[in-house]
DNA sequence: GTCTATATCCAGATAGAC
DNA sequence: GTCTATCTGGATATAGAC
């Protein structure tokens, strides 16, 4: 920033929202200062209480920028939901380029789960629970085993595509071999991801090997959880 | 803490350790005080620079006791690695009763990823490093399919898992019925995760159904990541 | 709306008595 | 080995000029 006075409130706010999202991201709320935000953004420190009253304030403003953002986005998509594979495929895709779009929301949901701050983003809560709608449809279409329940495996399809992204830097400089360190790891991760799972979640064709993993079929429903 | 002066420097430094660890697991490096550890271990700010120089020491410290801990725990595991299926299941339950019973270990890995503390875990890196071999034993023997990369069958298995243990409050609190608010939840959860588990790995008996999912055999080899 | 100057508080760390 | 007293720096937040 220059010798500062624009004079436009708006466009101050959300500068310093986007400065202060990063740094949140970056060093949580607590290793955050009012003073990096100031740096960051250009405005003075006393500037960024005026409009946003204290730290917590420029916080929840963020937390709702984000939720803002990612509303927009998620409104345009859930499209045709054929077949559980089609379903499945289009899921993951949309977790995958959201988590690579925005690392930022990662961290800020890590931050806030350590740091207390439960309150529920908005919308997400739905979103689950439309999406285990349809996969407890899927069941009932006798696409997919009925003995796990829509929960577990949305917690497993999510659990899956999680654990990648949180832990992406690290995979990317510590355990992938160097050749496989590029923009494909991604892609080919998903595809064996989205493999696993379609596989996990088939209906078994017989009962065939002593195995214990092959026990289980749909017509041993699991009671609602 | 009394009136001081108990005057056992391996008695007091377990002490601090014992609360800082607590701390450090709820607030993270920077949310934790000198103070705050000071209160809660009833010894003086000083006597805990003087035992561990600073800060940064106790948290080290900290993170050095934590893995004595889970290295001992661990020693006494890792049984017969006879079938795929005992060694999945073994792993999955030895993860499920360390992620229960050090509910601190799980926030301070998440605390230490997001504060950007990326020195290893001594350990952890090896620890891993069996596991996938004995995933590729398990493909070399055909117990279980080829074409996914030992790594990534490590990241699915871990991902399942670490994913209900961290989210473990949100779901007893936010998304289990309350009825099944119970200890066997975790117990449902691990069979559920299990099953899912071994029949995503599992061989596929027939290529028969148009679906995509079936595609890939133990005759496509993966090329190794 | 935005700044400079500053009050106030509390953090980590040290000095030195016991 | 442990304490009390204290230094120093940097944090949030306020006062008030422009």
């Amino acid at each position: 920033m220059t010798k500062n006075k624009i004079r436009d409130a708006e466009e101050t706010k959300s500068i310093i929202l986007k400065a202060a999202e990063t740094l949140f991201a970056e060093k949580g709320f607590a290793g955050t200062t009012l003073r990096q935000i100031s740096q960051a953004s250009g405005a003075s420190g006393p500037l960024i209480i005026f409009h946003f009253k204290d730290k917590q304030g420029v916080y929840d403003a963020v937390k709702a920028s984000i939720m803002k953002r990612y509303l927009d986005a998620d409104s345009k998509t859930h499209p045709a939901d054929d077949s559980f594979d089609s379903l499945i495929r289009h899921v993951l895709s949309s977790m995958f380029s959201f988590y690579r779009d925005n690392p930022t929301i990662m961290r800020l949901a890590n931050w806030g789960r350590l740091e207390g701050d439960y309150e529920p983003w908005p919308g997400e809560a739905e979103w689950h629970h439309t999406y285990r709608e349809q996969i407890r449809l899927a069941q009932e279409r006798g696409e997919i085993r009925s003995d796990l329940t829509p929960l577990n495996i949305s917690i497993f399809i999510c659990g899956t595509a999680h654990i990648w992204w949180e832990n992406h830097e690290h995979f990317m400089k510590h355990v992938l071999e160097e050749k496989n360190r590029n923009r494909t790891a991604d892609d080919f991760y998903f595809e064996q991801c989205l493999s696993f799972i379609l596989q996990g979640l088939s209906i078994p064709v017989t009962e065939k090997k002593g195995k214990s993993h092959a026990k289980r079929t749909a017509k041993n429903k699991a009671k609602p959880r």
